[in-house]
DNA sequence: GTCGTCAAGGAGCCGC
DNA sequence: GCGGCTCCTTGACGAC
């Protein structure tokens, strides 16, 4: 089951990857149209950059460059292979941003954040960070397997915490093409120093709770539009008009030819015609599908 | 202690 | 039979 590709092949980012600035072009080109449709949605609403100040939707473009720059050695960091591997290590994610990024019908939230937490955590300090990971990398193979389960027969099952630049290129991904071939998913999880199945298994995760999501929001809509409103949505016969009579009275007994709930048209819920969250700007962005 | 999130386990289904 | 999918659950983990 394969859904709508991209003009380009995704496979350009990891294999062209090698070059790193085809890469940062690519990434660049992703990360402007993901923050294009932000900024679409929040129009109205002033986004709080990360240093606190406000940014209206036009204002963004230095922002980018400097987030360019930051997207630009994240990258080249994940090329070097000095990316946090899977093993769970708590002290590698932030749950805090995460939790908060968990907008109820944000998928570009998820996506966003992950770049905020990226930008905040990782890239002020490379060097050091670079120390840090190091570090942390031997103690992780003093205790994990490559695959993040303990070596031993320790039963406890350990859940594994994937780095920030892991979910960020993970999510990226995600919002270009939803479903991965095998190649694709070798290439993905080569890069990122996670096994395949860890890549299929994040994708499986991240379908269905993309689909957990728009099934909420179409909830939300429906408990929004009352019975009592779409009790006011029914179609009736014109009967009389300018004062002539449109129907015998044979036609008035018979039922309509015309059904009164055209429901067929747009599934078995009409209203959903008018009112269709899902296919507003956050599943746009979160899927690009 | 409770709750939400997330990676992973597992059942059931489908296509090859 | 195998692999991948959806769907749901489980267990770990952090925030409150």
């Amino acid at each position: 089951m394969a859904l709508g590709r991209p003009s380009f092949s995704i496979n350009d980012i990891l294999t062209r990857g090698r070059d790193t600035r085809d890469n940062i072009q690519i990434s660049r080109d992703l990360t402007d149209l993901c923050e294009l449709k932000l900024a679409t949605i929040n129009q109205d609403q002033p986004t709080e950059s990360r240093d606190g100040t406000s940014r209206g939707p036009g204002s963004s473009t230095s922002d980018c460059s400097e987030e360019h720059k930051r997207d630009e050695m994240e990258m080249i960091h994940i090329r070097q292979g000095n990316i946090r591997s899977s093993p769970g290590l708590g002290d590698i994610r932030n749950p805090t941003s995460e939790a908060g990024s968990e907008e109820s019908t944000g998928e570009e939230t998820e996506y966003m954040s992950c770049r905020k937490d990226i930008n905040n955590k990782q890239l002020p300090s490379l060097h050091q960070d670079k120390q840090r990971e190091e570090e942390e990398e031997e103690e992780r193979e003093s205790s994990y397997s490559t695959v993040g389960q303990p070596i031993s027969g320790n039963k406890k099952r350990s859940r594994a915490a994937f780095s920030h630049a892991q979910i960020y290129e993970l999510e990226r991904r995600f919002n270009v093409q939803r479903y991965l071939s095998g190649p694709e998913r070798a290439g993905l999880a080569g890069a990122l120093k996670l096994t395949e199945t860890q890549v299929k298994i994040w994708f499986q995760n991240r379908r269905y709770k993309t689909k957990r999501r728009q099934m909420a929001a179409e909830l939300a809509s429906r408990n929004y539009s009352t019975p009592a409103t779409l009790a006011k949505k029914v179609a009736v016969k014109v009967l009389v008009r300018d004062d002539q009579r449109q129907y015998g009275e044979d036609d008035l007994s018979s039922p309509p030819a015309m059904p009164l709930y055209p429901a067929y048209q747009y599934g078995y819920y009409p209203y959903m015609y008018c009112f269709q969250p899902w296919l507003s700007s956050n599943a746009l962005c979160g899927g690009m599908h």
